[in-house]
DNA sequence: GTCTCCCTCCACCTTTGGGTTGAGGCGGTA
DNA sequence: TACCGCCTCAACCCAAAGGTGGAGGGAGAC
């Protein structure tokens, strides 16, 4: 690609503007076609200046950038957009990837970085800061991690026949369903299931479901 | 931290792990302490060398990299891992950032890169090639996205109330219960969780509380 | 052989859940 | 005004779930 790759700058702050400009227009290869200073704007401003990265802040009057980003997915722009943001602190990286966004940095990023960013995004890359990465890493990985280990420890308290109980349980099956489905009579899937009562402190077919759904997401 | 940083290699390749260190012993700040070249090798050399940073790569004989990442964390090492794998095809991104790792890099990347991932692993810092960091976002975000959208249309059908209830049955808290949570009588929730039953497609409050639960992952 | 664990099932009972009909009050809207 | 949607509750019913006790058979451990 030996073209130039169009590139909108969307902020509040025309200060932050200025400095992204002048950032990223000492890069012969990134031409700035547009502007906005608020979500609405963007909106517009994209769907005439039709750029192929947009720099997007988060906190912005009117519509904020994860709107704004919402509202681009779905009206199907081809638009690679970096969410710009001060304090990685936010719990919006996901949202904001989950709305579409490719990129994630802090304001902070050196500018040889971001520009590096720019080209990278639209080279079809996606880029995270470091901080943001570890963040996702923990949202994959973790979220509640403990809750998960202590769910697959649990059934596997279970006997085997309890575990299979349980697991129908969790598809929300009667115990007539259940019984149909594992060749065993209504009374011994309620036996088995008071067993897995005690065995996993629950009192309440929803309560296993539960346990049962933790254990899911742990694919060991 | 002017110390250098305690470098080991895994790999059963002995012409990678000749690369490696050659790209990593030309860097003053890392010293290479220990190579192994199976799972079983890296686990006691790990002891004995107790380096800061691992290099391990995924497929070995007798110990993958996956399970020995896996014993390292159980065993409670205080070891930065940093996955290598020559495709990023592989499933394993997930599962090896679960069981501990924090980096993840292609075997093509360039040297200064490795190098550089090295010391910001060191650092702290989680190091992801791009296209690993693709894959990841693509997990955050979709899994089953569809699933969960139509789980947030769902609850958004219902009334305040009745997603009150709904999220309350999701808890696993009985009518009972929900009645003194919701200040409102037995009856009362009856005739919620009835139209709920309806609009949610359920015919039993354990469906019921898995589409809460699809649902709530979804934070928009 | 004996003990133990698991799986299977029965009978009996109480509580909860799920379905129905009906009805009063309240706020917004045509 | 009348209408409509939502929230509230009641009485009633039957089916399902949850709790208790017991019992027989098979497989492995000692």
């Amino acid at each position: 690609m030996g073209v130039t790759t169009r590139v909108a700058i969307v902020d509040d702050d025309a200060l932050v503007r200025a400095g992204l400009r002048m950032i990223l227009g000492g890069d012969p290869s990134l031409s700035i076609v547009g502007e906005a200073s608020d979500g609405r704007e963007a909106l517009d401003m994209i769907a005439t200046a039709s750029p192929h990265v947009v720099l997007m802040d988060i906190r912005m009057p009117v519509l904020d950038g994860l709107e704004t980003t919402k509202a681009l997915t779905r009206r199907g722009d081809h638009v690679r957009i970096i969410v710009l943001t001060t304090f990685d602190t936010d719990e919006l990286v996901v949202t904001a990837l989950r709305h579409g966004a490719v990129g994630f940095l802090l304001k902070d990023t050196s500018p040889s970085n971001i520009v590096d960013a720019v080209r990278r995004v639209a080279a079809g890359e996606s880029i995270l800061s470091p901080s943001v990465t570890a963040q996702l890493i923990a949202k994959v990985t973790g979220g509640s991690d403990a809750q998960r280990e202590r769910a697959v420890v649990l059934l596997e308290g279970l006997t085997d026949r309890e575990r299979e109980v349980a697991i129908a349980v969790g598809r929300g099956l009667s115990n007539t369903e259940i019984s149909a489905e594992l060749f065993m009579g209504v009374a011994t899937v309620k036996t088995h299931l008071g067993h897995v009562f005690v065995k996993l402190d629950a009192t309440n077919r929803v309560q296993v479901a539960r346990v049962v759904h933790d254990a899911e997401l742990a694919s060991d």
